[in-house]
DNA sequence: GTAAAGTGGTTTCAAATTAAAACCAGTTGG
DNA sequence: CCAACTGGTTTTAATTTGAAACCACTTTAC
């Protein structure tokens, strides 16, 4: 095939934020690090994926900002690989992504896992796109207002 | 390569969130269709995308429940795709991105789309997670509840 | 009514990407 | 100091991707 077509100059953020995060193990390992996770081998035996995958793929999150390589907090001379705040603020769009699998890609009664508020022990809401004036906004309620290209 | 493996049956549900649109153009093409995109030829030209690469993409999203098959609005013999509730409520995925993109991925002062509420004409509110109560919270103010596997 | 243009694909083919497995060097544990 | 662990890299083969050509049906223009 022939190379993919970069969309990091595009203007919709939608399309810069796809080009970043937009492939099948980027959320999943960034998933993995906000369960705690922050070795290699964490991440190759929890995903499964190839080494040299998994290699390439944290290698592309560290250049794009999203994790840092620091050194082992257990003292050894091996390094572990840690969320930045830019990997951070991804925390809404992976508990979209995961309230929306658990509504539409689930059997009635069947289990899964769920994120919960440490403090109550309850679930967390739903997440919604909200107005400024604090409603609730369906997709119709919305616009994308374009910059000149 | 070895075939991709399936994370269909993953317990957690953002594996199975991204099993089915975590490939690069499936929430492009979700974005373009909450912008009023319905025909094959608007997509493809929005997208700069194959033509293969979309109608195998769109028969995926069909097959997955995300669109339907409709008879073209405008009383011609041709077809359009619009999205299912279920397509809809990957509303606040899509704004998630968005919003992740427009914080992290522009320079100060380089001009990008944004997503208006139709009623003030006002930017959105930024994504956020909520607990029960409505504390906003964090990555360390949750955890995942695992079920067994 | 017919020809040209538009719509919505499918097919073909070369190049790029992916994955599995083997391999390897430095580190750690016993 | 030797075996196991860690964190990869290399090799190889299959799969996926994309561009372009092709095609059939529909609509529009004349």
């Amino acid at each position: 095939m022939a190379k993919r077509k970069s969309l990091r100059s595009d203007s919709c953020p939608v399309a810069r934020a796809l080009d970043v995060v937009g492939e099948r193990w980027a959320l999943l390992i960034v998933r993995d690090a906000f369960d705690g996770m922050r070795r290699f081998g964490e991440f190759q035996k929890s995903l499964g994926v190839a080494r040299n995958i998994l290699a390439d793929r944290l290698q592309g999150l560290v250049e794009e900002g999203i994790f840092t390589i620091a050194p082992a907090s257990d003292g050894t001379a091996y390094q572990e690989y840690v969320l930045t705040p830019k990997g951070l603020s991804l925390f809404p769009v992976v508990v979209g992504l995961r309230q929306w699998g658990e509504a539409q890609l689930f059997d009635a009664g069947e289990a899964h896992s769920t994120l919960l508020d440490n403090k109550s022990g309850l679930p967390v809401r739903p997440m919604q796109v909200v107005a400024g004036d604090g409603r609730v906004l369906q997709v119709s309620d919305t616009q994308v207002h374009k910059v000149r290209p």
